[in-house]
DNA sequence: CAGTGGTCTAGACCACCCT
DNA sequence: GGGTGGTCTAGACCACTGC
């Protein structure tokens, strides 16, 4: 360690990992506790809590009150997914984006939908079809099912200039979520929307909203072929 | 409010998050600075800065010194990917979890690999093919190749009974990885493998390891027809 | 019961960055 | 330049939990 003036949190977190990574501190090793962390380093025990606890988040080690902090077994590591607007996602491309509605019907909520997003009332559901594009090239489609009773107004939304998700995220912030990742052949309308042969494997995204526990909506955004969702952790 | 005696962090973190869903700090809005958060709540400052500093990484609000707090206006939500380990995986789904090593052989790093992980000297790789099974039905195909180099004694592992990630966790911990996720035909050998008809779309994570900044490791996961990876956020 | 992490306080200094 | 968040300190009390 460097003999700086004061010590860093950062500090702590990176010399932890260090020692864990170097086989100091193997994998179940039970770490001395904060009080002994912070006389060692010499800095308050609060910024090594801080340090120790962000570790814990990280998945790296485990805390438990009374047995103390230890390396972790198994690494569940954990992945932060950026789920961004679609149309974020395309401008980062450097893309041209352009979206398009293809339908908007109000209907009563299907048996499935209920079941799937567990509304107990067998209210009205207003359904969406949308096209997202790059550059003019399909990018992705959407199919969404919005809960009229939780956001009523919806119904004076016409969405042809702005995209429901858009929409809804200034209507609904947020909220909580369920996402699901597949992979699809293309149907017969997929094909045709995508601009690929029917089968084509499609990478889907599968997306349940909730605001303050009552489910506001669903979604189904299928991608172009050959996207790729990507992240670093 | 609750009148108790301490107001915890959360209690704040939470009446902020209610603030904003009920609008009255709607997208956009300064919030009040942390030293007139703290007057109001009646705690220290620290306290109202824990609660900020964790809706800041849940990306609902935006910080910057001197500017201030304000509500985040472009939602890029972060959704947490849990990435365990497939017997993990398996074994959660309260099925048998079955290991098998196909195929295993050391190569020359072929060009693609080498510019793919950005790896400067042409070393060897092991190039490794597994399956992994649930209940005895095919649950995925993981192709790996391993830079023998950062690894130098994986030559001497013969991963007949244990899968090459459990062993990489094992050798090189909490290392930085870079993943991508897509939807792809099966080929005629993943076919076989999993046990579906040429050009079924399958879910499929390719994933690059470093471990201090040097490449160790890419491998690509292809799973069963049907496969979900799901998470809340 | 006692040890460990979890949290809060009151105060301080610093670093950044908008005006 | 000055205001805001970023962080550290030293101390305190609390809550959980393994012994």
């Amino acid at each position: 360690m460097a003999d700086r003036k004061t010590i860093s949190y950062q500090d702590i977190r990176d010399e932890v990992v260090a020692r864990i990574q170097n086989r100091r501190w193997p994998q179940g090793t039970v770490l001395p506790t904060e009080l002994e962390l912070a006389a060692e380093f010499g800095c308050a025990r609060a910024t090594v809590n801080r340090a120790l606890r962000e570790l814990a988040e990280r998945g790296i080690v485990d805390r438990k009150r009374k047995s103390g902090t230890r390396v972790a077994l198994s690494p569940t590591k954990q992945a932060k997914l950026e789920i961004a607007v679609v149309r974020q996602t395309v401008e980062e491309m450097n893309a041209a984006y352009r979206y398009s509605l293809v339908s908007r019907d109000l209907m009563a909520c299907p048996p499935w939908l209920q079941a799937k997003i567990g509304l107990t009332d067998p209210g009205q559901v207003l359904h969406l079809c949308c096209m997202h594009f790059a550059d003019d090239r399909p990018f992705q489609f959407e199919e969404r099912w919005i809960n009229v009773q939780a956001v009523p107004h919806v119904i004076e939304a016409d969405f042809l200039s702005v995209g429901p998700n858009e929409w809804l995220l200034a209507e609904v912030p947020f909220s909580d979520a369920e996402v699901a990742f597949s992979a699809v052949p293309a149907s017969a309308s997929l094909s045709e929307f995508l601009a690929v042969p029917t089968g084509t494997p499609l990478f889907q995204m599968e997306r349940t909203t909730w605001f303050r526990s009552e489910p506001v909506t669903f979604v189904r955004m299928t991608f172009h072929q050959g996207y790729q969702m990507r992240t670093r952790y």
